[in-house]
DNA sequence: ACAAAAGTGTTGTAATTACACCCATGC
DNA sequence: GCATGGGTGTAATTACAACACTTTTGT
């Protein structure tokens, strides 16, 4: 038998969400070599245990993303996010060298959320923070701009022919609200009148609440009324933004 | 510290290609338990290596998935296949107790391929097979069942909007070839004058070579034209198949 | 001759874009 | 008043589905 080494697995999120207008995503400060003190995706191994334990005490991927964005920022299923949390498997990564330690396995994912505060108390969590995606200057540790790129990829594609802008917002919102979503993460102006056309009469998007904004905030203009995301996942048809020269992307 | 155990990684592969105009997926027979003598996806674990050997000796992710491929089919860049073969990363599966011989995350890759005949010789590939996925009864080992469908669904809509149909054809094939590709990916018939039409305007889809088929085999109709892949990869608009039926919804 | 199949023409309908426009609101 | 901005109207363009049709081949 050959000598072979032991693998080790870890699970990272990109985990996005819309403030003030624009993109962030979450990033740690390394505390501790390899890559100390450079901004990394959040992050942990995977947790297991020894087999007697059996297969109830393991820890499935997705539930590992999730306790990962917990441990760092308290952005559970729980709190003020309450269940507007989506969360995707993006993507594997494990090319030879790209972890100094040993030969490790990173099972990527993507998360959406509305706008959250700062994350503030909780242990290691003091150097977590959120962060605008065209105002990151230094490189990110290991190979995380890539996975942070392919998940800005993922990201914008979604939007176009799926419903998982909502998850960027509250339980209401407006349409202009959303059109914000799309302008924020596409990095494009989006013709207003169109768009909402596009999204109201798209079935199954968005459904009216029947309320609409108290007026104040903005400078002027009449009030925008309120939605709630609609049951379709799907959108038939998609909303394709006005550049061509998107790459392709999984899904 | 908590009790870690070992984790496994292994790459399975979702090899899918067209014979006698219908979809084929690759499937051996295991020969040893767990599932003995249940199909399964061919795979196999992730080859690391001791530290010391250097990060050059390790085998990335899809090299794994490409020679897995090879050592079951001869499926490798050189052969038969000359380059025509598509592999992409397709999902990563750990859930807690998949595989009963402890802790193992799959990285599941997806293949598309020209038409290819048995795989014959080669050690234990004597009992790899072609098997068409609508004649598929007993069930596959482990959670394999739930990866091929997962395969399945990706190529699906992946031929909606890339051009990676021509993947499943030889370097000259004719638009009713191609045409057949998606009738046996879609499961469903695909109108001939507008697929024509439309797959021929793509711009950068497919390019003309000037012959034409020989004539024969079929039972009549003039001689089809014959073209080759084009530069795109990606399709503007791309080609919706009738039956993504639409979201129900008011107005 | 006949049937099958490649490829083209045509037409009504739906979706997309790019405008203009109305009007409620904040200053 | 006046600028801002939500929401609607409308027309030109394009894409699409369905159908008929012509032509070329094998039997």
């Amino acid at each position: 038998m050959d000598p072979y080494a032991q693998t080790l697995v870890t699970v990272d999120v990109v985990a996005l969400t819309i403030r003030g207008g624009s993109l962030h995503v979450l990033l740690v400060r390394r505390a501790e070599p390899p890559f100390e003190g450079r901004w990394a995706l959040p992050g942990g191994f995977l947790r297991t245990f020894l087999s007697d334990a059996g297969p109830e005490r393991e820890e499935d991927l997705e539930a590992a993303a999730r306790r990962e964005l917990e441990e760092e920022t308290g952005l559970s299923g729980a709190g003020p996010v309450r269940g507007r949390l989506h969360l995707e498997q993006l993507a594997t990564y494990g090319a030879p060298g790209r972890d100094p330690r040993g030969r490790v396995i990173t099972v990527a994912y993507l998360a959406f959320s509305p706008e959250m505060p700062d994350p503030r108390a909780g242990g290691d969590a003091a150097a977590a923070t959120w962060i605008a995606v065209d105002a990151l200057d230094p490189p990110l540790a290991f190979d995380h701009a890539r996975i942070l790129d392919d998940g800005l990829d993922r990201a914008r594609s979604k939007l176009e022919y799926t419903s998982l802008a909502t998850t960027f917002l509250g339980p209401e919102f407006t349409i202009p609200e959303l059109r914000a979503v799309y302008e924020a993460v596409w990095s494009e102006e989006v013709h207003a009148g169109n768009f909402h056309r596009k999204v109201v009469s798209a079935g199954g998007f968005v459904e009216p609440t029947g309320g609409t904004t108290a007026g104040g905030g903005r400078l002027g203009g009449p009030r925008a009324r309120l939605y709630r995301a609609g049951r379709a996942t799907l959108l038939h048809p998609p909303l394709l933004r006005p550049s061509r020269d998107r790459q392709p992307e999984d899904r």
